[in-house]
DNA sequence: TTTGATTAGTGGCATATGCCACCTTTGCGG
DNA sequence: CCGCAAAGGTGGCATATGCCACTAATCAAA
């Protein structure tokens, strides 16, 4: 009797959450690689893509993720000529962020690739396995997580 | 009617999961916050507590991570005392790890916290909800994703 | 045993993410 | 019109993760 009785990790909504992250991002990593693009990076230029170009603020919204950490994810992009930032012509507070044709080009080609990390991981847990898991984890992520702690 | 007719980026497994792992994992840093750990690194003291001073790459194989990137993460957890590591008696290319007792008392404090997330959670979404979701998540840690690449 | 393949880690480099302090632009009142 | 709070980003700093090239220690085959 190794030590199975303590509580593994597996308990942890977080930790298992994250484990199951790193590894099916490697796969469509490694899938996405002949691309040159990471699957972060591609789930990004096509959120740009479905947008018109969408201001930083809404890009982070719909990633949920911290406006500065887009900012730095952009980078990448920005200086390898895939997407171009724009003031908005409103409010030049406002950044838009808008495919370059390398851009468009540069998602086709990895759309062809991640298509077949898709249809590969799909084909290993079941379709609709995998609606559900995605309906799990959107539903999650729609969670109003709100402290109590304050005002 | 927006654009949701073009297919948003809920349908991309690797995107839909690392979504909702951004916004629970914010959660949960959060709620450890008071205790200065971040929700990777309370896993991570976790594994080694459950484990016999275990070997890097077990801990590695264990949280499906780099064995690199655990280098990394355990940097800061050295550099505060928490754990140390030691090379093993019998290989000396093992480097083993162990909970120091100032790491033994910060886990301790952290788990605390770690039930209220947990709790708070498991009280959103339903603990039979969350708990299909871990076994969900499991199982896609267990996928064997092996290229045809090969050889 | 000598050598070659394998195993376990390290260090460097690059991206992914967050938080915080700060700077501009706007929007509002007064 | 002035001053101030709110909105939208930027830069710096720190952790999270991976890959690759390299080193050290083992193991296995000749």
């Amino acid at each position: 009797m190794t030590k199975a009785a303590l509580p593994g990790l597996s308990l942890c909504n977080n930790a298992t959450l994250r484990r199951a992250g790193r590894k099916l991002g490697r796969f469509y990593d490694d899938v996405l690689a002949p691309s040159g693009l990471k699957g972060t990076q591609y789930g990004l230029l096509y959120q740009i893509h479905i947008g018109s170009e969408p201001a930083m603020g809404a890009i982070a919204e719909a990633l949920i993720m911290d406006l500065s950490a887009l900012g730095h994810t952009l980078k990448p992009l920005i200086r390898d000529g895939y997407v171009e930032t724009f003031a908005d012509k409103d409010d030049r507070r406002v950044k838009r962020v808008r495919l370059m044709p390398q851009g468009r080009a540069k998602l086709d080609e990895a759309m062809k690739l991640w298509s077949v990390a898709q249809q590969r991981f799909e084909a290993m847990v079941g379709k609709d396995e995998a609606a559900k898991l995605r309906a799990a984890l959107d539903a999650v992520a729609a969670l109003d997580f709100d402290m109590p702690p304050a005002r």
